[in-house]
DNA sequence: GTGAACCTTCCCACGATGGGAAGGTCAAGC
DNA sequence: GCTTGACCTTCCCATCGTGGGAAGGTTCAC
């Protein structure tokens, strides 16, 4: 029978833990003195102990442990659902990997989040336009017939670049709603689902727009995630028609504090 | 200008982190209502946030972020530093994964653990022996001269096999001692250096301890380790003579309750 | 008997984030 | 102007495994 401490230097599991696992049920002391509480262990529990820390050192948590209990199929089940836990966690250490050389490669000056994106409820309004075109009356448009009907929602409008051919854009135009609308022969209702999203900012003017969603392209896949859908420009703050009542905090007249995010979806997991 | 909430869904940074951050001095509100506290946020500051945001997505904690402030060279250092944490992390998760398989392979039923081995001071008697000799009279020795001075530290006793050619082994074997100790012809003193070992427990006869260090070293190496020097075998309890006063917790009477610990060193990082 | 070395329990810390309670504020509709 | 509901505030607690440390009891050897 050793105290703790002895245990402790036999078997290299610091006081502290076997304490902690005592507590938590998952391996207890031969026995214990009823008046002074010391806790006293027979080597016999070394073996015992050891596959306890070999489940721990492999990042199992220790209340998964204690669910094992002697039974080896759930064991297997165990080391095989921590497998492709790990296995997760290595494409997720994969990915910083790569995003770290990438921004290394670039003196740290690419900024590229992967987030969520909410769902959400948009009028929408399909437009071929030539490259370079305004496309503020078309905002002006959409704009008005969803203030007309009282349904702007506090988000900033979208414009989703569907295709490019011959100078020419496919664009779709989105502006966001907080309730039904009826649509028309231009403007349709679309609800979008949530989406996990790798997002790049742009401050200041449009002139780079397309280039970025290349780069956001690229960097996705040198990180090992797959794009679906065309790039999203999202408008968090722009320039605009006076005649429009715009929530003023999306607005701006400073040329240089036009802020605009483009997005592209990724696949979640890989 | 936006509250925290129109601020954190412009983001997608929730508002409890961005309460975090604030309280952490990390990312501060352009205004705070001085009478209701109220936080708020101008579409300016979204830059900023993006910044901090990819950082933390790498894994860079809070506290480090905060120390870059603006300063460029300081930001492709705290990178690489980054990295090669990360990229120490993943031989971690390596080494973690390759143990899974190995354990997966054998159903679970092998134990083999890394840990830290405490520096030692022992007395040593080196000696040429035949395979499957009995080792009780050489221990007997050194006990004996370890018990005449006084010295017995509480820790079980050890066999360095150092080599085997042709049916004989080259074996060391070590009694811990707490105290300086005088050498004779045969015992010498000796201390070991702190050390990680891999690890894997035998309980019964000795007759598969060749075996066991031989999986041990293959083991180790199948998980990415550099294995350095001889086994170890460390007599966790065992059956020894009467005429000895060792100390009883090591002993036993009942084969089956034998535990022996097989150890080689391995490096620490690789 | 006394001191050193051990043991006990209890509380706190890490790190980044979320959950939730209790209470104050804002804005829209009446 | 009042109510209501959505929003904001601060504060505390939880995660997870481990260690640090305080305050106090036990053991053992001199």
């Amino acid at each position: 029978m050793f105290t703790i401490g002895a245990f402790s230097a036999l078997t290299g599991v610091s006081a502290k833990r076997l304490r902690h696992y005592d507590g938590a049920g998952l391996f207890q002391p031969v026995w214990v003195d009823p008046t002074t509480r010391y806790r006293y262990y027979s080597a016999t529990q070394i073996p015992d102990l050891r596959r306890i820390v070999s489940l721990v050192n492999l990042g199992i948590p220790l209340q998964r442990i204690q669910n094992l209990r002697s039974d080896g199929r759930s064991l297997t089940r165990e080391l095989e659902r921590r497998r492709s836990e790990l296995e997760r966690e290595r494409l997720a250490l994969d990915h910083r990997l790569a995003e770290l050389e990438i921004r290394l490669e670039r003196s740290g000056e690419l900024d590229v989040v992967v987030r969520g994106r909410p769902p959400g409820r948009w009028a929408s309004l399909r437009a071929e336009v030539p490259a370079g075109a305004d496309l503020a009356p078309l905002f002006v448009e959409v704009e008005a017939h969803v203030q007309r009907h009282d349904a702007r929602a506090s988000a900033p409008p979208v414009c989703i670049v569907h295709g490019a051919k011959r100078g020419n854009r496919s664009i779709e135009l989105l502006i966001p709603i907080d309730r039904a609308l009826p649509a028309t022969e231009r403007i349709a209702v679309v609800t979008t689902p949530a989406a996990a999203v790798a997002s790049s900012l742009v401050v200041g003017t449009y002139d780079h727009l397309t280039r970025v969603s290349a780069n956001l392209r690229a960097w996705a896949r040198r990180t090992g995630r797959r794009v679906s859908g065309p790039p999203w420009y999202v408008y968090l703050r722009f320039g605009a028609d006076e005649e429009l009542q715009l929530p003023a905090q999306y607005l701006t007249d400073d040329e240089t504090e036009v802020v605009t995010e483009v997005l592209v979806e990724v696949q979640p997991a890989g």
